[in-house]
RNA sequence: AGGCGCGUAGCUCAGUGGUAGAGCACUACCUUGACAUGGUAGGGGUCGCCAGUUCAAUCCUGGCCGCGCCUACCA
């Protein structure tokens, strides 16, 4: 092996195999274990988030698969409708074209063009993640299979009425020029004014004041409402004003929508604008005008004054035109929550338009009832909460979209606007008895993507035929995902799941936090702060991460910032950590919390415990290969081989507690302390005089190297989910010298805890001889002896199990401690001058003749009497407390008796040794 | 407005009703035949604040402060 550990050789070459070997296709044997890759965009690249998630489903799916279950991992990717239709559009704008000029038909084949092109960066990048999926099964939601299912959930849909077409006003995007669900809007507060305006009161010299954030729409209002209890108003119920600018009379309402407390206590009712206003408006019969276009321009409804301005335009003339008038009373400063579209970001207008919807509320029903009683489980559980409040409040989907990229609704209308589904034009002339004078034309509009990625769980699996692989694997057994797309995307797979299967979707849900970057910012093109994982996996120069950054900017004003705050993060650019170190990083970082600042410090760490592995493996490797492991003569363990395997044992029970309850940071957690401090600053230190010291026997030498071999192989097994390629490069090397066959570690069992079973004297002998070793340490830390200067060493007052402990540990213990002599002193013997190191009652003497300066060892000596006072002091208070030893457990109270006579003693003899010391400088 | 989450070492984060932990950073010593991407030792925290429950609270309860997120039709 060479000497340094270097990822990327370690990293191409692997997956290749795996892959061409067959070994992410599901066994076909033992119980199904299934993962849904959440689809990413077929165009889109792989971000943090995406790597973070693949790192969580990769290691749930190979630590499933070392357990011998039927284990898939289904890949695929989306259509994602309006975002990859956006960059296609935009493709062309550069060139001067729009999509109308291409027409439908050509833009689709440019779509799907440039789906081909780009469409499998991402694939490329989860294979360099080492993500084990099963390729040959890969899907994409606009491929045939898919589109047939999309089209069958919908026919099916519609004849049982939980699909319907209604005029209703949608969230317009007045740019995109499409519809969009509520859940692609975001609203923000945005600062914005509060115009108050006055209405002229018919048949009076009065006016009404109404308040309102978008004056433009009082082209379109139809009436002006009050609230009934409202005394200020209520005269005036029944009456008209005249609407300034339209010159038309509407009538004044009484609705209990209306707050009183809230501006004058007068609205202006525009139903065609505003969804509120829309109910009132249906309410009390009003008449709906829709003063805009597509574009969100003041369409003929309107005066004429206005007709063709753009919204905002409109905004400035119509306020204008009141001020004008006398009619503005007064403007407010006022802060607002402003709808934007997701992609666009230009402001959604309520828009009255004819589109189709999903009854969502009896799908609703069910899927609430399946977290309820626990068929779906969250993983943390608090998300349900989420996840219900949702559920309770849901409102019919807008499923429609007016874009050309995506399903195309499977919708004919004749001539007279009567609607036929069907899959095709042939099957719905032939089911409805249509002949060819009947002209039919199909809707125009395609599914919100989300539509087929409800489908998903089954989709992929080959629904709606009966295929084996939909029995097997459906329910999935769990889905990752991000909490930002449980309405969007969990809720609706629940829903369609229990719909179409008859049965949940998946049995868990686990939620993950956010990636942001070490400041708690998300990471965002914008801000010109991302990190792409496959930088920190091979690295980059520092000019071409500034490059990278600030390319393509929208802001390009912001890229100088962002090269300054690049070139002090990363002076030295990113270096290569590899995949393992990174998926390493994940693991440890996938925590309960919501959000995970990724911090370069543990990136790391991660790799420099790569390279901690890599190398103890070159030690065993050196002190096995070539030589006889067991295979051949008689073996006998040595207490550090009988320790390492019980530490070994409880550390697999760990990772497999961490893996089972999804909680790969603690199972990260335990394999790396187990690894370095337990296996590497132990174990392996501990070997060393028993394999080179003359005196061993062969039995023991066999022992030891045939645990440094077991230990390791088990160990690579352990870690290999979160670490696949670094333990298969060893794996190979390790596995027949433990006596394991196999053409990849990934096919292995996962270790089990059974094969090494715990050992409580091993353990506590074990902690004896860390004690005395760290003992003799400090006195050497702290007295600044150097590490490689031998010490002569007195014991005193050992007892008959020191002496014991002593005879047959000694030998290492001597060379872990760098002694260079160790002599018993009788218990009443005078002892030299010495630094001292308690062991239970036995002191460890290091004479002090040239090596130790007398006034640093009263300090070292005053410092641990400080200690222990302080904690005798707390002891002693408790245990005086009367309460305390008739109410806590008589354990707690004997533990606390145990501790406080340690501590005396400790004391005692501490004082002692002060006391000689004195004497000396004295 | 409602809901959720967070606040533990300088930083990023684990954790527990009974002695507070890791990694990184820091200090000192050390190139010892696996590893300087390393070793050994050390410093550093009234566990956000205030009450309550308890023999005992960093942990449970309530309130407050600070931060973040999600949902919502106040013109």
């Amino acid at each position: 092996m060479d000497k340094a550990y270097s990822p990327q050789e370690i990293e191409t070459r692997w997956y290749d195999t795996w892959e061409k070997n067959g070994n992410f296709v599901p066994s076909g044997k033992g119980d199904p274990y299934c993962i849904m890759i959440p689809p990413p965009n077929v165009t889109g690249t792989l971000h943090m988030g995406h790597a973070f998630q693949d790192t969580i489903m990769d290691a749930l799916t190979r630590y499933h698969r070392m357990l011998g279950m039927n284990t898939l991992w289904q890949p695929g990717t989306d259509h994602a409708g309006i975002a990859t239709q956006m960059v296609v559009e935009r493709q062309l704008n550069a060139q001067g074209l729009s999509r109308q000029d291409l027409g439908r038909e050509a833009f689709v084949d440019k779509v799907w063009e440039w789906k081909e092109e780009s469409g499998d960066t991402i694939s490329r990048q989860l294979r360099r993640m080492g993500s084990s999926v099963d390729w040959k099964r890969e899907r994409f939601t606009m491929d045939a299979g898919l589109s047939a299912a999309v089209q069958e959930v919908f026919i099916r849909l519609f004849k049982e009425g939980l699909i319907y077409r209604g005029k209703r006003l949608v969230n317009w995007d007045p740019v995109l020029h499409t519809a969009l669900s509520d859940l692609e809007v975001l609203s923000q507060e945005e600062d914005g004014h509060l115009w108050h305006l006055r209405y002229p009161i018919e048949g009076s010299d009065q006016t009404l004041t109404v308040a309102t954030t978008r004056p433009e729409t009082m082209l379109g209002d139809t009436a002006v409402a009050v609230h009934p209890a409202d005394e200020r108003y209520l005269h005036l119920v029944g009456k008209q004003v005249r609407l300034p600018l339209c010159d038309r009379l509407i009538p004044i309402v009484a609705d209990d929508y209306v707050d009183p407390e809230f501006g004058s206590g007068c609205v202006k009712i525009t139903p065609a604008h505003d969804v509120n206003d829309y109910e009132i408006g249906k309410r009390h019969d009003l008449e709906i005008i829709n003063i805009l276009t597509d574009d969100a321009a003041i369409n003929d409804a309107a005066p004429a004054a206005y007709r063709g301005m753009d919204r905002f335009d409109a905004r400035k003339k119509v306020v204008e035109d009141l001020d004008q008038l006398g009619l503005l009373e007064r403007v407010d400063e006022h802060k607002l929550m402003v709808p934007r579209g997701d992609r666009s970001g230009s402001v959604v207008e309520p828009y009255l338009t004819d589109q189709w919807y999903v009854k969502v509320e009896p799908l609703a029903k069910e899927a609430i009832a399946a977290v309820e009683t626990g068929k779906i489980r969250f993983v943390p559980e608090n998300w349900s909460k989420t996840y219900y409040d949702w559920m309770h409040n849901i409102q019919d989907w807008c499923i429609s979209r007016q874009l050309w990229w995506g399903h195309r609704i499977p919708a004919w209308y004749d001539e007279q606007g009567n609607i036929y589904v069907g899959s095709s034009e042939e099957s719905i002339r032939a089911e409805h008895k249509l002949g060819g004078d009947i002209s039919l034309r199909q809707d125009e509009d395609v599914l919100d993507t989300w539509f087929s990625s409800a489908l998903w769980p089954f989709s992929t699996l080959g629904w709606p035929e009966q295929t084996d692989a939909l029995k097997t694997w459906y329910p999935t057994s769990v889905l990752v995902t991000g909490f930002d797309i449980i309405f969007f995307w969990v809720a609706r797979m629940i829903m369609m799941g229990l719909k179409f299967m008859g049965d949940v979707p998946f049995r868990e849900v686990y939620i993950h936090g956010l990636i942001r970057d070490q400041d708690g910012q998300k990471m965002s093109k914008s801000k010109g702060n991302v990190l792409d994982p496959l930088d920190l996996i091979d690295g980059i120069d520092l000019d071409s991460l500034v490059a990278k950054r600030a390319a393509g900017l929208m802001q390009p004003h912001m890229a100088p910032k962002i090269e300054k705050a690049t070139r002090r993060q990363f002076p030295d650019g990113i270096p290569a950590y590899g995949t393992d170190a990174l998926r390493f990083t994940f693991a440890a970082l996938a925590t309960t919390g919501r959000d995970i600042r990724f911090d370069m410090g543990r990136i790391e760490g991660y790799r420099n415990f790569c390279n901690k592995l890599w190398n103890a493996a070159r030690y065993v490797l050196m002190n096995t290969e070539d030589y006889d492991c067991g295979a051949q003569g008689k073996i006998e363990l040595s207490l550090p081989d009988r320790w390492i395997r019980a530490r070994l044992g409880q550390t697999i029970e760990e990772a497999r507690k961490g893996f089972a309850g999804y909680r790969l940071d603690l199972a990260a957690q335990s394999i790396y302390e187990f690894t370095w401090h337990q296996f590497c600053d132990w174990y392996l230190e501990l070997s060393k005089p028993i394999l080179q010291s003359e005196s061993t026997t062969d039995a023991l030498r066999r022992g030891t190297r045939q645990t440094l071999i077991q230990v390791l192989e088990a160990s690579l097994r352990l870690m290999h989910p979160i670490m696949p390629f670094i333990t298969e490069e060893i794996w190979q090397r390790v596995a027949p010298l433990a006596g394991k066959t196999g053409a990849s570690v990934m096919l292995q069992d996962y270790p089990c805890s059974e094969d090494f079973p715990d050992d409580a004297d091993a353990r506590a002998h074990m902690e004896w001889v860390m004690q005395f070793v760290l003992g003799i340490r400090q006195v050497r830390g702290e007295m600044d002896i150097p590490p490689n200067r031998q010490l002569p060493l007195l014991l005193q007052d050992a007892s008959e199990l020191d002496r014991q402990l002593w005879d047959s540990h000694g030998a290492y213990l001597q060379s872990l401690a760098r002694l260079e002599s160790v002599d018993f002193l009788e218990d009443d013997a005078e002892a030299p001058a010495s630094a001292t190191a308690l062991l239970g009652n036995m002191k460890l003497l290091v004479p002090m003749a040239g090596l130790i300066d007398v006034a640093a060892e009263r300090a070292r000596l005053e410092k641990q009497v400080q200690r222990s006072e302080a904690d005798l002091d707390k002891c002693e208070r408790k245990l005086s407390d009367k309460r305390f030893v008739s109410n806590a457990p008589a354990e707690v109270v004997e533990k606390e008796r145990q501790r406080t006579e340690m501590l005396r003693q400790e004391l005692r003899h501490l004082a002692e040794r002060l006391e000689k010391l004195a004497g000396i400088s004295g």
